[in-house]
DNA sequence: CTAAAAAAGTGAAATATTACATTTTTTATA
DNA sequence: TATAAAAAATGTAATATTTCACTTTTTTAG
């Protein structure tokens, strides 16, 4: 799903930066955190609310977070996989305060609240400021784009060994590791049914390309899995 | 594919709409439009090319364009259909320089260069623009994410039966239209074969939704084929 | 106007994907 | 720890979609 090196979580932490940076005193940094409670929501917990307006966003220092939609019909889509730390809910921040999407714990988590209001008031008095975060949206656009063509050009084998290099390189950053999602979760985020993806998973076992044992996933062989993602 | 009101065109209508309105003043808007030399494009040429760095974007008057995308393998996908009047290439322009896809003439057009640079440099001195402009890209974020949705989420049918209606209502504004797409463009649109897109249509055509004799379509029960789109 | 090229359309076979019914395994909890 | 509930796994049938090989129609260019 995704194909290029820049996606939400990378954007975020550019997010986490620039605030913390040369774009905004510190003075203004300060301002953000609202009262510095720290809130803790467990596995399950639904930070955000699809459809629910927002006056804040969620800076998490610890856990995981996935971004789900669900359609009218009741269907779920997982957008992609956060890990802290990280800003979230930064893509509509500047556009209505309506959350197009749920970001819902998928292991405990911590974090701070930041004030929407706040985030614009700094925006507005500070140009060099929006233009980053202009650039930064621009950059999630450009994502979701490639998203986008991911999803239409590649058949379910090329979709799941694209996700699990997504979440070997970027969320779990090792070649071993322990999914926190369930199979019908990583089918919500490939888009197609659960079945196909323990099936795919096993295939891709018997072939050596993978290790699997339950939730316990070691990569193999990365670069066979990475011409399956090309390829599609 | 397009579920929401907003979309590309829309949004680069606004784009047009803000440029010429309250937050620039006159002259910096003249200064825009570069030298003013009328642009010709025919059918089938492409205005701005995938990969190539831009230091303009194009404001076309006249014509239709599509936004297309050319994977490794040299498949193809059309990301949306855009008529004039309409900014093109505006997706990118606080990124980096390099398009992500090409934007090609699907009829003969029309239109002015804009320079990329001339158009950041009011942005960073005016932050009201600024925060418009990344409302704008907010936006396209959002419509973005809705595609990625609709295609994840729908089979053929569905997919179709919203881009018929898409078609009908956004681009061509009458419930009867002749496509200047081909089978095979209208196929790279929905994401699926070109044979598929025979079928269906054909298929609707005799259940009386539509009407279809080569490229002249009439949606006769768009009640029937927002169902379908809804369904999916 | 006509030949050549491109696009549209067709049907059947191959493939991919889902849906279903059921069993096994894991996880949560009283 | 025993039990119930949830998740994972599996094989098969049904469905959706693509691919292919081909014919017909339309468009384009000389």
């Amino acid at each position: 799903m995704i194909s290029t090196d820049e996606n939400l979580i990378n954007s975020d932490k550019n997010l986490l930066k620039l605030i913390s940076s040369q774009y905004i005193t510190e003075e203004e940094f300060e301002q953000l955190y609202d009262n510095s409670v720290i809130l803790r929501f467990n596995k399950g917990e639904v930070l955000l609310k699809q459809g629910m307006k927002t006056t804040h966003l969620v800076f998490i220092t610890k856990g995981m977070v996935k971004f789900n939609y669900q359609d009218g019909s009741g269907k779920n889509l997982i957008l992609t996989i956060a890990k802290a730390p990280s800003i979230l809910g930064g893509a509509n921040i500047f556009y209505d305060n309506t959350n197009i999407f749920s970001i819902t714990a998928i292991e405990d988590c911590e974090g701070y609240l930041i004030d929407v209001e706040k985030l614009k008031t700094i925006a507005l008095n500070n140009s060099n400021f929006t233009m980053k975060v202009l650039e930064l949206v621009s950059g999630m656009f450009k994502t979701s784009v490639f998203n986008f063509i991911s999803l239409a050009h590649k058949q379910v084998n090329g979709r799941i060994a694209e996700i699990l290099l997504y979440l070997s390189r970027t969320i779990y950053e090792s070649e071993t590791f322990t999914l926190n999602l369930s199979r019908q979760e990583f089918a919500e985020f490939v888009g197609c049914s659960k079945e196909n993806v323990i099936n795919t998973l096993r295939k891709f076992h018997n072939e050596g390309i993978i290790e699997v044992a339950g939730k316990h996933i070691i990569i193999i062989d990365s670069e066979k899995l990475n011409k399956i993602s090309k390829v599609g």
